[in-house]
DNA sequence: TAAATAAAAGTGCGCGCACACATTTATTGT
DNA sequence: ACAATAAATGTGTGCGCGCACTTTTATTTA
């Protein structure tokens, strides 16, 4: 079945089919209703290969992420989710270009973003950061008409087509939930909170979730929080954790609300502690180091290469085929563990694209 | 960059260079190498879409698989990710016909694998079963070279392509490590073995994953064996299962090395026991019923729907593009809670395909 | 009623490739 | 040396659709 043959059907032209099929007007109402019929009544799909090839229009998605280093590999994973997506896609007529920020320099962010403004994209995806300077940026991209998803970090009050992350707050739910099984009844738990959690939103929501759960759970438990203004000294770090875990000697399970788990555990590796379960975010190498000598239990995935994935996925099926995605689209919260890791791990690198060898 | 664009390079002609790259032969040496040299110096890439387009070709892939009723629905899973990702690739030529039937039934078995060759398909997905009889067909299969895949369980001794599914061994031990990580040292466990178990090569091997994990571990545990023959007369479970815990009171955990655990859950509910930790496998909605009812702590995915859907995929990939998939292509062990079943489930199918509407 | 205009419908090319077929060039045998 | 054959290379068509352009038909205006 193609157009042709539901042009003959209904005795007009290819062309006519065409513009019934596309919206693009120029139609009597009688013949419209007629093609529109037979396209129902049979199913009819459009043929996307064929239909890609002929067109020649080319999209343009511009993605906007925090840079990364040996020292914080986290922005790595959704890069190559995007990558990934951006060469499955190249061939619909669709270019990506990245444009990346360091986390913590304003100036950056801001001069990325206007680079990014200069290629005119269609489209948008950017985990957003500094609220004020991002309202000002955006309030032109919905002048513009400009789509754009949030990745990753999700802010509140503005216009972005899709928010593309983990629900934070069942994230931490989650973590409690996983805490309290192990460690048993009337537990009393650490949550570690360093100086950057402060005021990032995500991890303020894991920690609500986190603290939910105890709430809503009927027995009694204790939750110790300690705050670590930097993570700049590790002595000072190492030093106020092992007298707070050796003046609660209850303490049985420890929460990090972030990638800086490791860290963590990297101390409570060098004090020689006894087996606290230790869960936190992100399978980074060097918490999976971690994971793996059994100083972390668990850790939860973001599953960020599947959200770079699904995000420049989307992006690209909104402005091809006009499917407007959810509002929120969840990314799995996944357990990983010391047994499971090696099946969970970017899982989605596995199917190649089409390539001469 | 296209073939034309080679062509005018190496000062050839299209043709010439369609035959380097598809290795149809008739190309002297000389301009091979000068062609080869082009297409990896410029990175050349086929463009897929138009390769589907221009292909008259058609392949047909052919799965069996058991079926599936109200009692037992596990088999929906692999069957809509079969679904999936067969309207995705139809459009490059492939069309999948799918088989199936009653596990337990020789015959049907049989028959619908004598139906699917009267096909003759250029590939077939399967779920084995009955190890002898598949030996014969398979022989046929391997005489007449078409290719097939084993699909969630993997028979030894075969020229399969490739066995995707789960590595029922690790997520045994996985198991036993939840177990171990929730009840605390010196463990009591209860295996939970139905009739149907005994010959099953996959629950075999969870089972020996789990015993293998408390091998392993420095500590003494006591793993006591129930076995039930049959699961018709859930009076008769129900009661040794009661009289069991009853007399190992230390016991904390079960575990069932099946689908099966919704049953035993709801054993365990209607007999009012105290808080065990239970874990089992499988995501039916059965069995998440009593996951949400905080009746079974941890549920084992075999995602099964990505097993269909990956499956079909390579083997397209091995029929389109000769991309020899993996002889053994393992699928995640996921851990699933109450806290992260809305997250987990069915993930794939968020995506559609091109469609009219 | 004819010309002017608008609405509706038709036509044809090309996207990049696969593949059958035609043509040229090289090699062999006599 | 020349035909016969084999090897190497060239050519052309169509896959189904998108889109620009052309043509036909209906409606309006003077």
């Amino acid at each position: 079945m193609t157009i042709k043959d539901i042009a003959k059907k209904a005795n007009v032209s290819a062309g006519t089919v065409d513009r019934v099929i596309h919206k693009r007007g120029g139609v009597s109402e009688k013949t419209k209703k007629i093609i529109s019929e037979i396209i129902r009544r049979n199913n009819f799909k459009i043929n996307s290969v064929a239909s890609a090839l002929a067109k020649k229009k080319v999209y343009k998605i511009a993605t906007l992420m925090p840079s990364y280093d040996e020292d914080d590999m986290f922005w790595e994973s959704p890069f190559l989710g995007v990558e990934k997506a951006s060469s499955e896609i190249k061939v619909f007529g669709f270019n990506v270009n990245n444009y990346t920020y360091v986390q913590t320099d304003i100036k950056s962010y801001l001069d990325s973003f206007n680079k990014l403004l200069k290629d005119k994209p269609n489209g948008i995806i950017l985990v957003p950061a500094f609220n004020n300077k991002t309202k000002v940026i955006l309030k032109k991209l919905e002048k513009s008409k400009i789509p754009y998803f949030f990745l990753n970090i999700n802010l509140k009050g503005f216009k972005n087509l899709s928010f593309i992350g983990q629900d934070s707050y069942k994230s931490g739910y989650l973590a409690a939930k996983l805490l309290h099984t192990c460690v048993g009844n009337n537990p009393q738990i650490l949550t570690i909170r360093i100086a950057s959690h402060l005021k990032n939103d995500a991890i303020l929501e894991r920690i609500k979730g986190f603290d939910g759960y105890f709430l809503n759970s009927q027995e009694e438990s204790l939750s110790l929080n300690v705050i670590f203004k930097s993570v700049k000294s590790k002595k000072i770090i190492s030093d106020k954790l092992n007298s707070t875990l050796s003046s609660n000697p209850k303490i049985k399970g420890i929460f990090v609300p972030s990638g800086r788990v490791g860290l963590i555990a990297s101390l409570l590796n060098k004090e020689n502690h006894k087996n606290y379960k230790v869960i936190g975010y992100d399978t980074t190498s060097y918490n999976l180091k971690f994971l793996k000598k059994n100083k972390i239990t668990f850790l939860i995935s973001q599953k960020s290469f599947n959200q770079g994935y699904d995000a420049i996925i989307h992006m690209s099926e909104f402005l091809l085929k006009k499917i407007v995605p959810k509002k929120k689209i969840f990314s799995p919260i996944e357990i990983v563990t010391k047994e499971n890791i090696e099946f969970v791990n970017l899982y989605k690198q596995e199917f190649e694209t089409f390539y001469y060898a």
